[in-house]
DNA sequence: TCATCTGTAATAATTATTGTTACAGTACAA
DNA sequence: TTGTACTGTAACAATAATTATTACAGATGA
């Protein structure tokens, strides 16, 4: 996970969030988040794919949420771009070391529990909530 | 965190705990994990650094550990070989959008929060308690 | 004095990530 | 029906992170 996904997914929907319906362009979005909008467009098409945001091509298109913020979770949007397991890799051991043979199971146990642990965290938190930090500004 | 170095550092530490007080060599470390010696003479040189290794150098050098494992929390190993936050990155957002010039701050929160979900429940284990695992083999 | 090992640097190779460009296809509006 | 403004996607380039390799000075014990 040593990538922006994450932000940069929970930016798109937060600022569909906050444009309460409105359709964005991907070049606007694109343009808040200061990324190249094909990039964004990729972005936007996984969370397409996933039922966070429906889209409309054309002119006058755009995308806009799917689904009521206040239901989206943020662990939701983590799973949505999680490529690779919290803790990182695992190397590729040994098989004829006693450690070697077995440690990669005993880590993915416990790499699965370390994710259990934050997306418990994250199933606390909707969209909804991280929103509304920004309506002060 | 897209590295293996959480679990290069853990089975160096598993295989001297396994070790019962034997120096091992940096060449059989790097067998049993199937990685290049001088990357884990690296990784070794930075356990060191913080502690949790004592090493010899020359003939009949190697190196064993500096603390007794049932007092080395996995949480302490995580913060060893931690280099970015584990959501991953941010990205440098546009400053005239209220969401960009808001969201690295919110996220990081986020961020902080996610890490310590992690940390208090990898505090719950020590390396005695992940080499007991490998008792069996 | 030799063999063995650490510690470290320099460098190369590989892979992951991000950025760029291009363009077919869709939709609306004049 | 033509033009304009979008999406969606692919192909490719550039950059950065990660891993691998090689080399060697210095320490240590036999």
């Amino acid at each position: 996970m040593n990538n922006a996904k994450f932000a940069t997914a929970l930016h798109i929907l937060t600022l569909l969030d906050l444009s309460e319906g409105e359709r964005l362009s991907s070049e606007y979005i694109a343009g808040s988040i200061n990324l190249n909008p094909a990039l964004v467009r990729k972005e936007i098409s996984n969370l397409r794919k996933l039922g966070f945001i429906s889209s409309k091509e054309g002119n006058g298109g755009g995308c806009s949420l799917a689904r009521p913020a206040d239901n989206i979770l943020l662990s939701e949007i983590y799973q949505a771009v999680r490529q690779a397991p919290l803790l990182g890799r695992t190397n590729t051991p040994n098989p004829d070391c006693p450690v070697g043979k077995q440690i990669n199971e005993h880590l993915n146990d416990l790499y699965t529990e370390a994710e259990l642990s934050l997306t418990s965290k994250l199933e606390h938190k909707t969209l909804k909530d991280f929103g509304k930090k920004f309506q002060s500004a």
